[in-house]
DNA sequence: GTAGAATCAGGACGACCATCTGATCATGGA
DNA sequence: TCCATGATCAGATGGTCGTCCTGATTCTAC
């Protein structure tokens, strides 16, 4: 199934993405994804009428790849909590690009929450993805389902937070460090099941 | 001292810093501000240079915001928890702008993270001034040194962290829900003080 | 073999961008 | 009164942006 077209049009939002994520959006022009794809412009506009659209295929391509990820999480760890870990062990592995450019999903949050509502309504799917799987993983552990998903959010910001300061300083060791933490509060969670 | 010049200066950082925090900086145009101050174009360049300039005297203008209010909080708190406390207070108060813009200081660091790295290591002054303010708090409850800059870090990663969450699923109520748990982790962290 | 659809290619277009220019106005000291 | 200078202002400029258009080439099916 992988046509010529298949393979051009994947080489668009593949570039794009990278793009993206490093330049973020708004800054990326049309003729950076030309130069980097080395697809030429006319050719891109007939995979794709603008560049949101561009946009929206790259968060498809993001969520793909968040739901590969997620399944190869299940068959790797048994338990919820090693799932849990393994989000936290996911954040530090990719310190070094998070110092470099942010979190892929939470700044491009950040700036399509300013004014470009629609766009980011599309993007917060990549968080709503994670929100979705860590909660259940809560869930599996025994939490009545309303505290699951605030675990769920609280699990998260701390990510998120962690991954704000290694960026603005520039300091990858911030998410090696910190990280222990997080550990620490999985298992203080999951200490509470039988209480609560 | 408020000649009409100083009036002038003064209206257009007023007016480029709001849009800067609710368009970002590279999405508010020089047409946006000379609109949005009612200075018109060439006066703006008496002034400024280049739109690099604008933004430089708004992180300028922040940093003496943030340098009135915490000395304000020096005023107002006797003792370092309780202007830990007054910290996560802020986070809270704000959160209305908070889930409609994200973070001011956040927000700003990670747009300019990306690719725009002299802009933003300017605006990193905004999170030292926290860093700093937050870390001598630590100290004055009498921690070691090297310790109360990781505290005031992970403080502010958590409040990051949050602004985050409630910028991107636009729910104040995430912030307003979680301050719990900081205040909670304040006194955690100060009644390990005589072990520590 | 060939018709028609799919794909490729690159230049052209108008809109908008940050920046610059030069003229005009206001003010205050000689 | 006059003029030097700080302050104000409207419009022009070159460049870049996202978008569009028109052919050329390649693929697919009969």
């Amino acid at each position: 199934m992988a046509s010529r077209s298949d393979k051009t049009r994947l080489r668009i939002v593949q570039s794009a993405n990278r793009l993206f994520y490093r330049q973020g959006y708004n800054r990326t022009s049309f003729t950076d994804i030309v130069e980097a794809s080395g697809v030429p412009r006319g050719n891109i506009y007939y995979y794709f009428k603008t560049k949101e659209e561009i946009l929206l295929a790259t968060i498809d391509y993001r969520l793909d790849a968040i739901t590969v990820m997620l399944e190869e999480w299940d068959r790797e760890h048994r338990t919820p909590v090693e799932r849990l870990r393994r989000f936290v062990r996911m954040l530090v592995n990719s310190r070094q690009s998070t110092a470099e450019y942010g979190c892929p999903m939470g700044s491009l949050n950040t700036e399509l929450g300013k004014n470009q509502r629609e766009l980011q309504e599309s993007a917060v799917a990549l968080f709503d993805r994670f929100l979705e799987y860590l909660s259940l993983q809560f869930q599996e552990i025994g939490f009545r389902p309303e505290l699951c998903r605030n675990y769920a959010i609280e699990l998260l910001a701390r990510g998120q937070g962690l991954n704000v300061m290694t960026h603005v300083m520039h300091d990858p060791e911030i998410l090696n460090r910190s990280a222990e933490a997080l550990y620490d509060w999985i298992d203080a969670v999951c200490a509470n099941k039988k209480i609560v």
